[in-house]
DNA sequence: AATAAAATAGCACGATCGTTCTTTTTTGAT
DNA sequence: ATCAAAAAAGAACGATCGTGCTATTTTATT
């Protein structure tokens, strides 16, 4: 607080706790996205430790000293999955004009993310599945997550009806219902019955959405 | 094929034989019975024999003899569930008059056995979060019984544009689509997020769906 | 009542699970 | 170069997994 000369001190302090954490914070984060791979392709219920360690190369114990639980790695892959998610569907959108352009674009940024042909596979709907009657905190991690992206659906169509780009008396939370099963059922077709159609099915699927709750224009 | 009296020692034999199988498939399906209440609740991959023999009250090689592996053990249970799927949705709605009445009693069927309160929760559709990327018999099995279904539900919409209560341009692969989106959505929001208007949310967007196809008139 | 067959139990196997310890290696700061 | 701390490895634990093998018990037939 009151040194002569600590600039250069504590500069180098700085760049040095940087480097400390480094090592550490960057497998963590090596493991983690590893970690995201396997559950989107095994589940989340299905991701183990020791194959965990045998992808990244690495002992069991030194794997799981990262996270000191199972719970916690899966929580941290749902965070990580949450983070992915905003950045891929939820930011681009936001840089769209509010009212339907956005909401527009908050689907089909969804659909692809969900429909994505080699990897993936979505978290929020293989992990409802597996955790649907299983209580505790990876459960909870996992809905609050899904909450929040799912507000924020909702957010953006009050917001579209708001603009008047969408019926004046839309139920908003009806119409959020229809898309979100829309989402499903393509994420349901596409990867279990391998239809290769669905992802048109899917937006054929909005436009009839957005037909009935009035949107007047609609350019894809 | 021809002796004198052999009727009554026939009537032996056949009742014989009834008893012979009954005591080890009578077992069986309750084995299978109790594998399907685990199923529903854990998911199919978290079906195990130990677990399974303790809820019979039996050995765990006891419950295994009677399948000769997990996955035979999963492929009955599937099975038994395909036959109560069939028990509850399709055969009563098929007594109904072909066309809207028959394909709304079949949603309204779906519907109930979907979001069925206490037990259950759709082996379908967990099931196919389950094994989306894990090829194999198991899930063969469960495409193959899910497509059937849809199948039926397909040709139930068909139907209805036979006769003339849809629309005449009715695409009913899409139609059909949609209405598995709904459906995905109850058991979604139902089962994981608790959401307990979700079956009116399905109910409405299955209404929605009839008018877009041009349905006249809807009662109830 | 006797007997062959079917159903079930018992036991053990190798594997893998999550987790806890202790030891070694690696890292970063002085 | 030294040294403390952090990261990783190693080994072992009790449990559980699916499965195979060998008894034992139960069942159904004569």
């Amino acid at each position: 607080m009151s040194q002569p000369i600590p600039v250069q001190k504590d500069a180098d302090k700085l760049m040095s706790r940087q480097r400390m954490l480094h090592k550490g914070q960057q497998t963590k984060a090596a493991i983690i996205d590893a970690a995201l791979g396997l559950a989107t392709q095994i589940g989340l219920e299905g991701l183990s430790i020791g194959a965990l360690a045998e992808v990244m190369s690495m002992s069991k114990s030194g794997v799981f000293a990262h996270f000191g639980s199972r719970e916690e790695l899966q929580i941290s892959v749902i965070r990580e999955y949450h983070h992915q998610f905003e950045q891929e569907v939820f930011f681009p959108a936001m840089q769209l004009p509010r009212g339907l352009p956005r909401l527009q674009a908050l689907f089909i940024n969804w659909m692809a993310r969900t429909s994505a042909e080699i990897d993936s596979g979505c978290l929020y709907i293989s992990g409802a599945a597996e955790f649907d009657d299983r209580p505790g905190p990876v459960r909870d991690a996992l809905a609050s997550s899904v909450k929040t992206w799912l507000t924020a659906l909702h957010r953006a169509v009050v917001q579209a009806r708001d603009e008047k780009h969408l019926l004046h008396g839309t139920d908003a939370t009806q119409m959020s219902f229809e898309i979100h099963g829309l989402i499903l059922a393509l994420h349901y077709e596409a990867r279990f019955l391998k239809s290769s159609k669905s992802l048109n099915r899917a937006k054929q699927g909005f436009e009839h959405i957005l037909q009935r709750y009035g949107a007047n224009s609609l350019k894809d």
